[in-house]
RNA sequence: GCGAGAGUGGCGGAAUUGGCAGACGCGCCGGACUUAGGAUCCGGUCCCUCCGGGGGUGGGGGUUCAAGUCCCCCCUUUCGCACCA
């Protein structure tokens, strides 16, 4: 921001001095530490944690952290006991990358991110219990990382194995699916490629169904529960297991399609696929070596790219159906999936319109086995017909609709030990090795005689070695490998000579648990203090990022699960309820530091303060719509910061002892009446406004009734009405300037916090006035506006209404042939 | 390609169940105060108008006394998924 700009921006009231003031009081006073031994009225409102990359923390930050706050504030207000931590997700990448580039060592470099956050973070002036403060890269905070992995280890959810999967060149290590997209890699962007490594993998997939069930119970929007379903792409089927000919092996496949399987004229295999190897016959090898070259060079991008030609090879082999016996030859190719099912497919390209493009190119035989209900087969087929319809061409099946033919064909399979009713998942096992320095090291130690052995609990943590070499190999060992010191040790079992795991865990591993470390980050009889976590978890709102759809909040719900199983917590879903704020994009693209387009709100909040800020995000548009950065509307918030400091500043210093009689609405007139009646009813629409997360229409009904107070002010001298606005004018403002309102709480003579008092009650009587706008309309076009008593009956209205001169002109001439009478909104004179 | 959401003044955006379209704010115009306005307070601001009115919520059709809101078709756009057998 230009000095210049900034010279022209009126101060409009001492923010500067208030802000910082309050600050001060708030943590000298330990206003925002939780008693957390006091359960009742608890409310746990978690926000995301900060991943400290280095950079300062921008407005999407802000956005979450200061609005979310705001929520918290107005819930502290109407009473509840509200515990709101932060801390730092700090291990990852780029303090790693920022290493290689400066020699700065990541433990130094993460220290003073945090620190200059920590400061950025108390701009924000929210509640933070900064006593419940952490860090990921705390060892005494993954200690306990290390020790889930342990335990997840003994019960056989942690496991090694060796697998196709997602290579990043640029970051030199691997990535979980969940970490890919589009065919890139998340951190950088980079291409991924596939590579056969042995990597660990945590088998969420044995949660899968569960953690399909517990989406009934979740407040979350609809929109992320779709995402995770369909991520976890429950599919129900049938496995067929048909056989190769030659050496007679089996090739199980799985299908959604069952009833198709009469129209089964060719099988494919993965390229990858292992039994590839041992079916191709000699002649064919060749063709299939080079195809398998082929496939394995693509990137994800064009592997699955669905516009490209259909490609693949002939293996030489035949398999037999096992339902008609006949004799089929397989191929493979590269629209073959090895991650998905059993890497096989029968292929129907009369009902499946990949298999019918891939047949069409390769000459194989289409044949119709399904024809539409009530309807005749197609003939020649010009694309496949997937839908469910009759079955034909498939012996004693013939005339059974698909649904039965499902049915029917799976109960004979098993009959015939050649196959059953399947679900499949799109899910895989979560890969959580990573190829880098910076993170936590995977407790286990490889010992010749035993194996993986788990490190001893007592020896916990295995501290990430001291280096200044974090250069990845890359060839899929870690920087930890390098350091022999590290490497060699003895097995926990045996006592021989043994070598440590020298891979790091995804830092999603780190971020599956830390709502449960934050009641008490100093805790070491374990991972968290179970007692604290019966009283408070789960949380009670959790606010962040739609795009942790299907990588944190999966992970935390799984790690969550896991730990419901074996008894450390009472409940399987650790964040019932979710909200996410939208996204803060900036001339029009999400912020990157690649796109230079990053705003950082530190040079606004020296401009107008942290109130102003605060406010004019709320204000800008829809909580969960988030939209583009435009600056200028911000001085329209100072400036009604300025005109409430104008109104109240004056007004409020004999408040704290000033007595107000009981106000009712039938004994005030004029403007006190009017006054008092819009005070209640913004009082309510307030509640309710925040309630529902409508924080711009919540501040727009308050800045109406500063209007109005103006309004009242000039038009006469400050009545007790005007003096009692005034008064509530404060808590109106507390949740979304609170610095702000603090000043004015202590103006007004009042001691300790506003936040340690309630919100008013409005009357709810007040909140109708007794005189209402109805309108006239004829022929559905508005003629007349009248102020009438509420509530007036459609004889008494009518009589005003003809008495219109305006209504009057549009019937003239006309006969009326009905009238609709809406009460306390209008009355529509239909004519003709 | 499939699925979900969105489209309203110059701009950000408001509009319970269908019932005054454009709240509130920005910007702009005018007035007051003033040496001054870049401060403040007040007023105006969807478009056209012969001042009677007429038109208007992406486009086209429909239901209704009444449609931003409901139904059908189309366009644009954002997000998610995308050879998952």
């Amino acid at each position: 921001m230009e000095k210049e700009i900034q010279s022209k921006i009126h101060k409009q009231y001492p923010f500067d001095e208030i802000e910082p003031k309050w600050r001060r009081y708030w943590a000298e006073n330990d206003i925002y530490k939780t008693n957390l031994s006091r359960d009742d009225d608890k409310l746990y409102c978690l926000t995301m944690f900060i991943y400290p990359s280095g950079d300062k923390m921008h407005i999407g930050h802000w956005y979450n952290y200061g609005v979310t706050d705001s929520w918290a504030r107005f819930k502290k207000l109407k009473g509840y006991n509200v515990f709101e931590p932060m801390g730092y997700d700090a291990f990852g990448l780029p303090a790693e990358n920022f290493a290689l580039k400066t020699g700065v060592h990541p433990a130094v470099s993460t220290k003073q991110n945090i620190d200059y956050i920590r400061q950025q973070l108390s701009t924000i002036g929210a509640m933070f219990d900064w006593s419940k403060e952490l860090s990921t890269t705390d060892p005494e905070y993954y200690r306990w990382t290390q020790w889930i992995f342990i335990k997840l280890f003994e019960k056989g959810l942690a496991y090694r194995k060796t697998a196709p999967v997602n290579w990043c060149e640029s970051c030199k290590t691997v990535l979980a699916n969940e970490q890919v997209i589009d065919g890139h890699c998340e951190r950088c962007d980079n291409e991924i490629i596939h590579r056969d490594l042995t990597q660990w993998f945590f088998k969420i997939t044995d949660y899968a169904d569960r953690l399909l069930a517990g989406h009934e119970k979740l407040d979350w929007p609809a929109k992320t529960i779709a995402m995770q379903q369909n991520w976890i792409g429950r599919s129900e089927g049938c496995e067929i297991i048909f056989r190769e000919i030659s050496t007679n092996t089996d090739i199980p496949v799985f299908t959604t399609r069952a009833d198709t399987v009469f129209g089964v004229t060719y099988m494919v295999l993965a390229p990858e696929h292992p039994l590839v190897r041992e079916i191709t016959t000699p002649e064919r090898k060749k063709d299939v070596d080079e195809y398998i070259t082929f496939a394995r060079k693509q990137s994800e991008i064009e592997r699955t790219s669905t516009v490209k030609e259909k490609t693949g090879e002939f293996t030489g082999a035949y398999a037999e159906n096992p339902l008609n016996g006949e004799k089929i030859p397989i191929w493979i190719a590269d629209y073959v999936l090895l991650g998905y099912g059993t890497g096989a497919v029968m292929a129907v390209p009369g009902h499946d319109q990949r298999d019918f493009e891939f047949a069409r190119k390769f000459d194989l035989p289409v044949r119709e086995v399904i024809k539409p209900k009530n309807g005749e087969p197609a003939g020649d087929l010009s694309e496949a017909f997937t839908e469910y319809g009759e079955m034909i061409n498939s012996g004693d099946y013939n005339g059974l609709t698909s649904e039965e033919g499902q049915k029917g064909i799976a109960r004979y399979l098993e009959s015939i030990n050649r196959g059953e009713a399947k679900v499949n998942y799109r899910l895989r096992d979560w890969l959580i090795s990573r190829q880098r320095y910076w993170g936590v090291p995977i407790p286990i130690v490889h010992c010749l005689n035993c194996g993986e052995v788990p490190v001893n609990e007592g020896n916990l943590p295995v501290l990430l070695p001291e280096t200044d070499d974090f250069r990845p190999a890359g060839d899929g060992s870690s920087p930890l490998a390098k350091i022999s010191d590290f490497v060699n040790t003895s097995c926990p079992k045996c006592g021989g000579d043994a070598k440590r795991e020298t891979d790091t865990m995804d830092t999603f591993v780190d971020s599956t648990w830390y709502h449960l470390r934050y009641l008490d980050p100093k805790y070491d009889s374990g991972p968290f203090n179970p007692d604290l976590v019966d009283r408070w978890m789960p949380v009670d709102r959790y606010v962040g990022g739609s795009e942790h759809a299907v990588t944190h909040l999966m992970f935390a719900r799984f790690i969550n699960m896991f730990f419901y199983d074996i008894g450390m917590v009472k409940f399987e879903e650790p964040y019932p309820s979710l909200r996410h704020q939208g996204i803060i994009t900036h001339q029009g693209a999400k912020m990157s530091k690649s796109r230079g387009n990053v705003v950082i709100p530190d040079d606004y909040i020296k401009i107008y303060g942290s109130d102003t800020f605060r406010m004019y995000m709320m204000f800008m548009g829809d909580y969960s719509e988030g939209g583009d950065w435009d600056d200028s509307g911000i001085n329209g918030i100072h400036r009604f910061l300025g005109r409430v400091w104008r109104i109240l500043e004056p007004h409020v210093n004999t408040l704290s002892h000033k007595e107000f009689p009981d106000f009712n609405k039938e004994t005030l007139e004029g403007l006190d009446k009017d006054l008092y009646i819009q005070l209640n009813k913004t009082v309510k629409k307030f509640e309710e406004d925040f309630e529902a997360q409508k924080y711009n229409t919540a501040i727009s009904a308050v800045m109406e009734l500063v209007n109005s107070m103006y309004k009242s002010y000039e038009a006469g001298t400050a009545t007790d009405v005007f003096y009692f606005a005034v008064k509530k004018l404060i808590w109106l403002l507390a949740p979304i300037a609170p610095h702000f309102a603090e000043e004015l709480y202590h103006l007004a003579g009042f001691t300790g916090s506003i936040f340690e008092t309630r919100f008013p009650d409005y009357d709810k009587d007040a909140t109708i006035g007794d005189v209402i706008t109805m309108v006239v309309q004829v022929n559905g076009k508005l003629r007349a506006s009248l102020d009438v008593e509420i509530d007036i009956d459609q004889q008494a209205f009518e009589v005003l209404a003809m008495d219109n001169p305006s209504v009057q002109r549009h019937l003239e001439g006309k006969s009326i042939i009905k009238k609709i009478f809406i009460s306390n909104k209008l009355l529509n004179i239909v004519v003709k």
